[in-house]
DNA sequence: ATTCTGCATTTTGAATTCAAAATACACGAA
DNA sequence: TTCGTGTATTTTGAATTCAAAATGCAGAAT
């Protein structure tokens, strides 16, 4: 069929997901100025310099501002008319009606979760979850987090409302940095891995009410400790 | 779920900044153009050429794309890279979904509202509600609708929690466009009608888990004759 | 007739330009 | 000094321009 040697210089064709497009600008650029809010490059409440970001991306003003809109949207930036923009700041209030929201939304994705994962949904789930507390036990904190957060994903994923997956991706967001902003300490890892195992267990029962509780716990824990941290500084 | 934040000054706060400022051209944009979705004045799947709207707007076309960026990101249109943008379509899977997550909202709205909700409040709802049902008495559809929509947004207002109140806003938008494209039958009005006295009364009587109730059976309700809506007509 | 190819036209993506608003600053009066 | 006031500079809002991609269509090849 295809074993016939490529030029050497093209890129491959028959690569990748079903469709491959290239990013609009603005996408590239919203992507890039939500990490550096995440991690704290631009400071909250930090107003933000379109001319310095147009440098510092080498984009002109029209994606930079288009990439604007959108997070403007996400609620991650607020933007002052005629007076440019300004990272959104993180207070605690904020975060706890924030949590407040999300311990409702996995108590519904739990419920669905027992009524639609089947067997292979359940046995992927599983190998997330050993595969995390692997990274646990060697302390492995980046890794860890990585895949709690893909685990979580695709438990929503599994649950099966596509309203609730947006929903929470972009909640999420907003959960992250809070996360960062109180620098969550390492104290709740245990608890939080402690946590996870229920959450296993009452999945490979199917316990429905079980599974919504032990998720609901969970995520209402870790907003305790979020705020705790961003109380405490 | 027990309280996180410290106890603020439980100041109600319809006192939003009164500051006058004059809107951005996209915001207005975006506004209209919600407007012609909502009332299916561009249908559903429709594409939407820049350059006629721009016309019709009598804009350029720099503030009607940033307008394009945030209905996007509210999902109400799809940018198709390259090949401009397309109304939503209205599918049946979709709103069923949203009402799901809608119902886990108004449960929340209504435990947090039970708590919250002081003599004044009440009254005011009370007030809210009695013009609403004269409304009903008399068959005027459009100010009974228009009143409903102020009644559920006061309702979470009250609630005071802020994210709840923003993510409402936006699925609502939503849920209005369902109901219109399901061009929902008078026939739900009566029954709606006596769910919102149950809701009244269970917030006059403090009952935070009935008004939850009441409120969920409410959404779920209105959810299933809006799909209903949908698949027959 | 059907499919393919190449070109002209249209539409979108992004940069640039122009105008309006906000900010910074120098100067003068109380 | 401190407070305004007026002006120059910077920054934002919106229109325009330029380039790249997609679309439509005529004619050729099958």
């Amino acid at each position: 069929m295809d074993d016939i040697a490529p030029p050497a210089d093209a890129t491959p064709r028959h690569d990748e997901a079903p469709r491959l497009r290239r990013l609009s600008l603005y996408e590239v650029v919203a992507e890039r100025l939500r990490e550096m809010v995440l991690e704290g490059e631009l400071p909250p409440g930090g107003r933000i310099s379109e001319k310095k970001l147009c440098e510092t991306f080498e984009v002109s003003r029209t994606p930079l501002r288009e990439a604007l809109k959108v997070l403007a949207n996400e609620g991650i930036i607020e933007l002052l008319p005629n007076r440019g923009a300004k990272v959104t700041e993180v207070e605690p209030r904020e975060v706890a009606d924030l949590f407040e929201v999300m311990v409702e939304l996995e108590g519904l994705s739990g419920r669905l979760l027992a009524s639609r994962a089947d067997e292979v949904a359940i046995a992927e789930i599983r190998d997330l979850h050993d595969r995390m507390m692997a990274h646990y036990r060697q302390q492995e904190r980046q890794d860890y987090f990585a895949l709690n957060q893909r685990l979580h994903r695709r438990l929503t994923e599994i649950a099966g409302n596509r309203v609730l997956l947006e929903l929470e991706a972009s909640l999420t967001v907003k959960v992250t940095r809070a996360r960062y902003a109180a620098n969550l300490q390492l104290g709740r890892w245990e608890e939080s891995a402690r946590e996870h195992q229920a959450i296993l267990e009452a999945l490979e029962r199917r316990d429905g009410e079980g599974l919504a509780r032990a998720m609901r716990e969970h995520m209402r824990r870790t907003g305790e400790a979020v705020i705790q941290g961003l109380v405490d500084g």
